[in-house]
DNA sequence: CAGCGGGCCGAAAAGGTTTTCATAAACGTC
DNA sequence: GACGTTTATGAAAACCTTTTCGGCCCGCTG
C-alpha cells in the first residue's frame, strides 16, 4: 500500500487538482461525470487526503488533547471514553497525554500538544480537588473531575454532596434510622462533601449519625473493615451503613458477614463509585452511587466543541450522580 | 497567547525565515551571534512551530496509533502507559482510539489514523486469543497482547503458560502436593494456556490436580467461591489452590474463610493478573502472578520505533509474567 | 449576430516549515 | 592584488490540500 496523493487521483481521472478537491468534497460546481471519475480514481489509487495539509489550510487540526493525571485511577477512563466516543472518530482524534501527576511533565506535554495544534483540551484530575488552572491559552479548555482554581474556566464536576444527600435518601426510604457513615481519607474534598450531604439529609428528619461521628480514615478495604468492628462495638443498633467508596463498603461487608449479621435484612450497606469489579461481584451484590463519569466525558466533549465553535463558557457545572439498586439495601419489613 | 510564526520570528530577529529555521533547529551553519538574535525573538513570541506543517515536508507526523478493543478492560492501560511513556512525549504523541470490540468502529478508526498519518500503530486486543491481522498497511504495525493471526506482523505476548508454571512451581516450593486449579471461561486461551502450564509443571514433580481435573468456569468471584465450594466437598484434603484470576482468587478466598480454613496454613492460594484493587486488599493479601503488561506496552513502542526506522520484524514474541508474593501462600511447617 | 449569463474547469496562492543551492562576504595565500 | 576557500545568509522549491478567481464554452435573449 503505497500513497496517493490528491495530485496522482486528478491525473488519473484527468483534471486538475482544484477540481479533484471539488469533487471529492463535494463542492457543487463539477459535473456529475466527472465527479463519478475523480471518485473511480479515488478508489482506484485508495487516496486517503492528508490530514495534515488540510489542517494546515484550514487552521484546524481536528484533533484535541487529554491531559490526565492518572490514567491507572479508574476514574480518568470513563470520561476519556466518553469524550472520545463523543467526537466522532471521523471529525476529531484525540491525543492521549497522562502527565502521572507530575507539573513539570504535564507543562511538556502541554506544549507539545500546542505544538501540534490541538483546537481544544479535556484536562481531567485524578481526584475531585480544585487544581491548578494551565492559565490563558490559544485553544479553549474545559476542565473535567477535578475543577480548575480559576473561575474563568469551564469546570465539570460531579456531584457529591447530591451523591451523599442520595445515598442516605434510600437508606431512609428503606426505613432505616441508625445510619453511619465510613468514608475515606478526609483531606479529600469528595469525602468532605459525601458526608456533608449525608449529614444535611439526615437532619431533614431530624436524625443523626449512628455511632455519633463520620468515620473517616483511608480508602481501602482494611479500613473498611477495622471501622466496622469499632462501629459494632459503639453502636450495635446500627441498621444501615453508607460507604464512601465501594471498596470501604467490601470491608464492612466483609465484616458484617464474619459477625453473621445479616445484609440487607439486618443492616443494609451502601457504596460508593459503582466500581463494577467490587460492586457486582460483593455479596450480596452493592447498592451503590454511580459517578456517571462517562457522561461527563461526553458532556466536556460537546462544551469543547461549543468552545471551538466560538462559544465560551465558564464556572463550575455539576453534574447528577444515581442509585445504582443492587441487593445490599432493602426496606426493613 | 496568539500563534507566531517562523516569519514572525524571523522578521523580529532581522533575518530571513531560513536562517531562523536553521538557528533553531541547531543547524551549525549559522552565526552563533545572529543564533542567539533568533531564539531571543522565539521566545519573545513564544513561538512554537507548527508541528503539521513540519510532518508535511518531513513526512512523518510523529504520531502513532493506538488502537485498543476495550478500553474499560484492565489490560490495556497499562499497555498503553507503558507506549505512552517510551515514546518521549516531544517526539511522538499517541492518538487513542477504542474500538469497543466492533469491527466497523476499527475499519472506521483505521481509516481516520492513516489520513493523519500516523507513523505507526500499536494494536491491543482485549483478550489474549488471536485476532484477525489488520493487513498490509502502509506503516508499520505491533499487535501486543493479542497476537495477529498472520505470522508475518509482529506480535508481542505474554506468558501465559509459563505463567501456570510458576504459580505452581511456587506452590510446589511450599511444600504443597494436592494441588487444584480453578480457572475461568475454558474458551479463553488464557484459561487453557496456563492450565496447561500448572498441569505440565505438577507432572515434572509426578503430581497430577487435587480434585482430578481443571475447574473452568466463569471469570467471576461467584464461579470462585461455587467451585471452592465443590472442590472442598469432593477434595477436602486440598492444601493449595491455583486460581486463573484475581477475581476467583477473592472467591476462593471468601469461602476458605467462611468454612474457617486458614490461609495459608492449611490451604495455600495463589491468584492471577496482579489487579491491584483485588489482589492487595484481599485477606490475606493475594500472592499473585504479574503479567508484566506495563513492560509489554514500552517494548511495543520500541519495536514501532525500530519499524519506523526500517528495522521490521514478525512473528510472536513471547514475555515472561513474575511471581508477587504476598501472604496467601507460605511454606508448610 | 452580438451580447450575456451560467455552468465547469484550471491556474495560482495560501498555509508554515525545511532544505537545497546560490550568493555574498571575509579571509588567507602566493 | 588576484584568486581560492571558508563561512554565513537568503531565495526558492517542496510537502499536500483548499479556495478564489479568471477563463472558456455553451445556449439563450434581444
Amino acid at each position: 500500500m503505497s500513497r496517493a496523493t490528491l495530485r496522482d487521483v486528478a491525473k488519473l481521472a484527468g483534471v486538475s487538482v482544484a477540481t479533484a478537491s471539488k469533487a471529492l468534497n463535494g463542492q457543487p460546481q463539477v459535473r456529475a461525470q466527472t465527479r463519478e471519475r475523480v471518485v473511480r480514481a479515488a478508489e482506484q489509487l485508495s487516496f486517503s487526503p492528508n490530514t495534515l495539509a488540510q489542517g494546515l489550510i484550514t487552521q484546524r487540526s481536528g484533533t484535541v488533547g487529554l491531559l490526565t493525571s492518572d490514567l491507572e485511577g479508574r476514574f480518568s477512563i470513563p470520561i476519556l471514553m466518553g469524550a472520545e466516543d463523543a467526537f466522532g472518530s471521523d471529525q476529531t482524534s484525540v491525543f492521549l497525554c497522562d502527565a502521572r501527576g507530575d507539573a513539570i511533565r504535564e507543562k511538556h506535554h502541554l506544549r507539545a500538544l500546542l505544538s501540534r495544534r490541538v483546537d481544544g483540551l479535556i484536562v481531567v484530575g485524578a481526584r475531585p480537588d480544585t487544581r491548578l488552572s494551565l492559565g490563558e491559552l490559544p485553544v479553549p479548555v474545559v476542565y473535567a473531575y477535578a475543577p480548575s482554581d480559576d473561575p474563568a474556566d469551564l469546570s465539570l464536576v460531579t456531584d457529591n454532596v447530591g451523591g451523599g444527600r442520595l445515598a442516605i435518601d434510600h437508606l431512609i426510604r428503606c426505613g432505616r434510622r441508625r445510619i453511619a457513615h465510613i468514608t475515606g481519607d478526609p483531606g479529600y474534598s469528595a469525602a468532605q462533601d459525601r458526608a456533608r450531604g449525608a449529614v444535611e439529609r439526615l437532619a431533614e428528619d431530624g436524625l443523626g449519625l449512628a455511632g455519633g461521628e463520620v468515620w473517616f480514615g483511608m480508602w481501602s478495604e482494611a479500613w473498611g473493615r477495622g471501622a466496622t468492628r469499632m462501629l459494632l462495638e459503639r453502636t450495635p443498633e446500627v441498621d444501615a451503613i453508607f460507604a464512601g467508596s465501594d471498596e470501604i463498603a467490601r470491608g464492612v461487608l466483609d465484616v458484617l458477614h464474619e459477625e453473621r449479621i445479616e445484609v440487607p435484612s439486618r443492616v443494609a450497606v451502601i457504596g460508593f463509585d459503582n466500581w463494577s469489579v467490587l460492586a457486582g461481584n460483593s455479596r450480596p451484590p452493592l447498592t451503590t452511587i454511580d459517578l456517571n463519569l462517562e457522561h461527563l466525558g461526553r458532556i466536556a466533549a460537546q462544551r469543547l466543541s461549543a468552545a471551538m465553535d466560538g462559544e465560551p463558557a465558564a464556572g463550575v457545572e455539576t453534574f447528577p450522580v444515581r442509585l445504582i439498586t443492587r441487593e445490599s439495601t432493602a426496606p426493613l419489613r
